[in-house]
DNA sequence: TGAACATATTTGCTTTGACAAATATACTTT
DNA sequence: AAAGTATATTTGTCAAAGCAAATATGTTCA
């Protein structure tokens, strides 16, 4: 009984499924966002630009584990952006296995148009919670990820 | 200044990416229970399954619709499930564009193998939060999406 | 009724991403 | 230093998923 009669309200039978239509969501409205401005970006690309641009040069594979890409994936996204000459890939000082990924001038000018459609789908998203809400939610998100990965 | 300063920390700026860190772990870790019984089904069909199992039979396209999932790829996972013969296509009585999508008896069965793995990963992933938590975080999850999808 | 439009499914085509192999470089241990 | 192991990047190959076109059926409205 405490599971079948509970079954279309009960929170643990959709997480997986919920999750996948947020983020479908937000990916979706995100690439609204980037087309009415006429640009021409997947939001793989926009995850990766707005990571160099917070965060400052990097390697291809930190870029690909944080944004959980595949390495080869990686390698043809960031073909792409070079080719659009937003970015350079240029030789890794400490480790000349790697790259050192960098934004262009042209690269960060872009960045400045990106940050109003971030900034617009985030507080989109979250408009039906207020300020303590969207903090409490970070933070469930953050326990459920660290208790997926530390398998214990 | 401003963004750069508080850029590891700031919630707002990383709820796509989070969602996306936390979805890809649970199907991973689905993924990993499903090979562990030796079943070789995908992280889609699993959600598939389990859509028919829990509301009954269904159309293609409400299908689709339930799991994000373009119409054009479900017909092909359709075509998998119903070779490995998992479910069966109806016609419709009401509409005769339409299938009615049902599980087969091998279907009914495989689905009490996979209501344990589907058990374990959503505690295992909740295992950090108490019950209220886990109900709150629902609700945020369902309240952010609604707030995407109405919008105004 | 009939025309216009909307929806359901399938198929063809293309892009994306996962996985594995190849190559280059780093680290570790003996 | 040599050997063995680990990591970074690239490329080839394949499966999954998106989009568009085709077809069939349903719905609406003049």
């Amino acid at each position: 009984m405490s599971s079948e009669s509970l079954a279309f309200t009960t929170p643990k039978e959709s997480l997986g499924v919920l999750l996948g239509l947020v983020r479908a969501e937000i990916v979706r409205a995100m690439e609204g966002e980037l087309a009415a401005k006429g640009l021409n970006l997947s939001f793989t690309q926009f995850l990766i630009l707005k990571r160099l641009a917070r965060l400052g040069p990097m390697s291809a594979s930190e870029l690909a584990r944080a944004v959980e890409l595949d390495g080869g994936a990686m390698t043809r996204q960031l073909d792409q952006l070079e080719r659009k000459g937003y970015l350079r890939r240029c030789r890794h000082e400490q480790d000349r296995r790697a790259l050192r990924i960098e934004l262009t001038d042209a690269g960060n000018t872009l960045w400045t148009q990106l940050v109003d459609c971030n900034e617009r789908v985030l507080t989109a998203a979250q408009r039906s919670l207020d300020e303590a809400e969207q903090v409490q939610l970070h933070d469930y998100l953050e326990r459920v990820l660290h208790a997926l990965r530390d398998k214990n």
